[in-house]
DNA sequence: TCTCGGCCACCTACCGATCGGTAGGACGAG
DNA sequence: CTCGTCCTACCGATCGGTAGGTGGCCGAGA
């Protein structure tokens, strides 16, 4: 907290005249990433009409988020996942869990459509999700993949697979 | 410390009369983790001859260790993977990197033999391990998901891909 | 066989530093 | 004069860690 306050120009007093406490900080933080992550991926790939590519889209703006854009702010909603007690946790949760929900529908879809195999969608999401949030944990701007490299990779991976097509 | 100490039947004093520092814990704590896993997943797959087989194998052990066996002493390397400084951290993230040089190698020489297209193998490692370490995220043993069948369709998923086989 | 010295595991009691948080006032703007 | 912002100065609790002992076990010597 005292860092928080100085790195704001404030004193840790000055800075708990705007919180109340420690956790309603992390809260807001969780808030604000989880408000970036909406603008910038589901307000975007949300309304895509086929489900296969707004899943696409889906995992080019997420990682877009992870590698560049906003990683501190959505990172530490990835890392600090078991912190929040409470209410709190249960907030954020809710907002995870509508994602979670929202991707499971686009693989039920796709499936329904005959686009993909028929696949588990809560396990093709939490496999999309790995591939995806995993990359906060080893990534780093200034190694020798681009965020490009990585996204257009990692896409390619998931969407065509491993196997060569027959 | 404290609590570690109380659940070891010693007292704060009795538990550094065994260990340096706290961080000297941890990382002791991390080794015994490494351990576990090199001697369940790598002893066991690293010498299957097929590399798919062999990604396969470490994929399906990997899973069982992070939904039953060891989670424990497993996530713990995977949620503290920046809690560590020094010498200390340098140990680990040796023990660590072994693991995705191996499965680079693995998805390499997969690729040579013409088993799977021809796909970046660090991409192909972290999207691997991306899968299957995420699962310490979300995974409840209370839950809907059998550790079998989230291993079975892990496995099918990332080896089979998405798409209908034409 | 007895005993004595040393060692090792572990304890009580305590340390300074830092933690999250607050009381009460200073000060500028409207 | 008041309200909101931010400060100085401080709080009790907890943090990681330690000084200095206590008590039991084990091998060596008489």
């Amino acid at each position: 907290m005292q860092e928080i306050a100085e790195a704001c120009g404030l004193t840790k007093a000055g800075l708990y005249h705007h919180i109340k406490t420690k956790e309603a900080l992390l809260l807001a933080i969780m808030h604000y990433g989880m408000d970036m992550f909406e603008d910038m991926v589901l307000a975007k790939a949300g309304d895509i009409v086929d489900p296969v590519a707004r899943l696409r889209e889906c995992m080019a703006r997420n990682i877009a988020l992870v590698t560049q854009d906003a990683s501190k702010e959505v990172t530490i909603i990835l890392h600090e996942h078991q912190t929040l007690t409470g209410t709190a946790a249960q907030e954020i949760n809710v907002r995870k869990k509508r994602y979670v929900r929202f991707l499971e529908a686009a693989f039920r879809e796709a499936t329904e459509r005959g686009q993909i195999r028929p696949v588990d969608p809560t396990l093709a999401s939490f496999s999309f999700l790995g591939t995806v949030l995993w990359i906060y944990k080893w990534y780093r701007a200034d190694g020798k993949l681009t965020p490009r490299e990585v996204s257009d990779g990692m896409i390619d991976l998931f969407f065509e697979g491993l196997m060569p097509r027959s």
